[in-house]
DNA sequence: ATCCAGGTATGCA
DNA sequence: TGCATACCTGGA
């Protein structure tokens, strides 16, 4: 399957190749790949190439066939690029804060993706105890066994439903170990309430996070995850093992 | 071989 | 409320 010619992406975001990188691949989302020269991703039916740009500071390309206006609004939206990143960060107390200005100063132009919220939750179920690269393999691993074709032959992430059918021991067989009990457990729940999450992701963020904290496998920690990387809640704050070592 | 990793649920002081 | 432990798997 073969993609468009790579073409400079107008609206791209003003970030360096290292920047992209670390936005793409740095643990917000489990879906990219990185090759020799691009990074290859997919969220819901979206597949897109992106790289470091000259006219641009990023190019694409996806896959041949696609609406190309639906894929790049597609894609403008999973950057979020209707949020001012830029402003944010300024507006934080880093003048007077050398520990946040350190912080800060190193990834001009980070940005925090908006992913799909469904999709988001269980990436992040599969994550606890686990380093990156294993949780992108077993998100990939049930993808494969059961999610839909995408345009480019590889799979989207299955919807909690089909998840549901699939039952606990397709998930074990994924790879996924003990979660797979608990994402399972999610899967039937989200099947018998279709409009749970889309609810969920309309509240304000404390009762949000309350809402999730209920769900099987799903504490503080990953309810924070799914609201900043799944829902664009800037007051998300998670912390995990390295930020509580930080905090410390 | 043993330990531990982007957590959470559970049991017990 | 606070702390220890189990839970799958795979890489160091």
């Amino acid at each position: 399957m073969s993609f468009t010619t790579w073409q400079a992406w107008p609206e791209a975001p003003d970030i360096s190749a290292n920047m992209l990188a670390e936005i793409l691949d740095g643990g917000q989302a489990f879906r990219w790949r990185k090759t020799e020269d691009y990074f290859e991703g997919r969220w819901s039916q979206h597949v897109v190439r992106l790289r470091p740009g000259k006219d641009s500071p990023v190019e694409y390309a996806f896959p041949d066939g696609v609406n190309l206006k639906a894929e790049q609004k597609a894609l403008s939206e999973y950057f979020a690029l209707d949020v001012d990143f830029l402003a944010l960060t300024d507006a934080l107390p880093w003048r007077s804060d050398p520990v946040l200005q350190n912080a800060i100063q190193p990834f001009p132009g980070m940005r925090i993706l908006r992913q799909p919220f469904a999709e988001t939750l269980f990436c992040f179920l599969c994550s606890s105890a686990k380093q990156i690269p294993h949780i992108k393999a077993i998100c990939e691993n049930v993808a494969n066994d059961l999610g839909p074709v995408l345009p480019d032959g590889s799979h989207a992430q299955p919807d909690w439903p089909t998840i549901a059918e699939a039952g606990e021991s397709a998930l074990r067989s994924a790879r996924l170990g003990y979660r797979a009990r608990y994402i399972h457990q999610c899967a039937c729940f989200l099947r018998d309430n279709p409009s749970w999450l889309d609810e969920t992701a309309e509240l304000p963020t404390t009762e949000a996070r309350q809402r999730l904290i209920t769900l099987p496998g799903v504490g503080p920690k990953i309810a924070d995850c799914v609201l900043l990387f799944g829902a664009g809640r800037m007051d998300a704050f998670p912390i995990d093992t390295w930020i509580a070592k930080i905090l410390a």
